[in-house]
DNA sequence: GAGTGGTCTAGACCACATC
DNA sequence: ATGTGGTCTAGACCACTCA
């Protein structure tokens, strides 16, 4: 193997390296730290340091007692936990998910430039998300051709409520992180027509780039909803 | 001493309590490893994961070749980054702040529910935060009293443009994290006046909560601003 | 009980900041 | 040159999970 003591952040690299091609595949354990530390030739606790990285940075998950596996992503991240809609006195209902349309479309250059795209087609998806059945987003989604191309062939009723998990299971593609960027403005027709409000009506509009374990975007998604009902919490470090 | 042997965990709560208790003072440097491992009779290795957390946690700030210091908080963490408000082609200006009206009062319910605050009086700050002269934010702060009693004293004109540095200097308060929660309202009289705005005009309220080392709030900030100059970004991770 | 990660030790040597 | 934190070692023992 010819490894020449590595010092952690080279051994970082080389497990982030090895998640990247696949030989340790998404949700399932890795080697031991001892085991490791036997083939890279270096002490456990410089294993550990290496790993402890990943950890940081969401690739890996560490369970004691349990092996460290590879990370299978965010999942019920859902957006629609920035709305403070809810019945009075009900009980409120799973979110539930509608998509409306899907289609493939040449790659759109906005889009091409906010996630470094290189492809020359995309997957557009519309839906609509609900409470107690009450439309409160409406999205749309970009994704990657031919990566997600088996999503491509799906019916509309085919699609799960939460698109994550399903980007695993379909794509193997895991979601690890994802940069919103919230800004306000005034319902277009489009989204007040799909969301049944008024246009002109007050708007939030949250872009989202997601990645993957590698850091590399993934999906493209622009959600609409009333901005009266918005409200988002964040922790300032 | 009698320390019986303490792990990494009580390590670190015992160098937070020395951070409460000013022991070890904001801004200044805390003793080296080695000698906080002699004086607490465990190896290096188990002085360091302690400071680690605390370094995690913003309570400590460690780099190379300096000793580790006790943080002195956030400072120019603006609100105006919010905002993507710019004069076409025009360099901008830094951002200014003034302050309209001090006074104390007695302890708001909601304010108290918020913040668990159990004094009787507040300082409340009104006041406005400019780009180019032009103003972005309305901002009312509360503080506790007599913590920041000094303030009080103080003639409008005296006031420093961002509040966080102040805090150090003045009262020995270091603001280390804060919790922001960002809605959508249309703008009321009071604000639309002092932003030159229309009333009614859709209007973004970001209240923040801020908590000094030891966790306690020590600020509560609500600022109002035009929502169509609103733009929030953040990682979800 | 076997295997995993978690804690801790006592030391060596390196890299950075400062005088 | 001195003192600080950063990296690494080789081992011991503990705590958790699961068969």
């Amino acid at each position: 193997m010819s490894k020449t003591s590595l010092g952690y952040q080279a051994l970082a690299s080389a497990f982030r390296s090895k998640v990247e091609k696949g030989m340790w595949p998404i949700g399932e354990a890795i080697p031991s730290e001892a085991s490791l530390s036997k083939e890279y030739g270096v002490a456990v606790g410089t294993i550990r340091q290496a790993i402890a990285e990943l950890v940081e940075e969401g690739i890996l998950i560490k369970r004691h007692g349990k092996s460290t596996m590879v990370s299978s992503g965010l999942n019920g991240q859902s957006m629609l936990r920035f709305f403070r809609y809810q019945l009075d006195g009900h009980e409120q209902l799973a979110p539930q998910a509608k998509v409306l349309d899907l289609k493939e479309i040449l790659v759109d250059k906005e889009i091409a430039k906010l996630t470094g795209w290189t492809c020359k087609s995309l997957l557009k998806i519309h839906r609509l998300r609900l409470i107690d059945g009450r439309p409160l987003l409406h999205e749309t989604i970009y994704l990657p051709l031919p990566k997600f191309k088996k999503l491509s062939t799906l019916k509309l009723r085919d699609f799960e409520d939460l698109f994550y998990p399903m980007y695993a299971k379909s794509c193997g593609v895991a979601v690890i992180k994802a940069k919103d960027q919230v800004s306000f403005e005034l319902m277009k027709k489009a989204d007040a027509k799909a969301l049944a409000m008024k246009e002109g009506h007050p708007a939030v509009r949250v872009n989202r780039i997601a990645f993957d374990l590698t850091g590399k975007p993934i999906e493209f998604r622009s959600s609409v909803g009333d901005a009266m009902a918005f409200q988002y919490s964040a922790e300032v470090n």
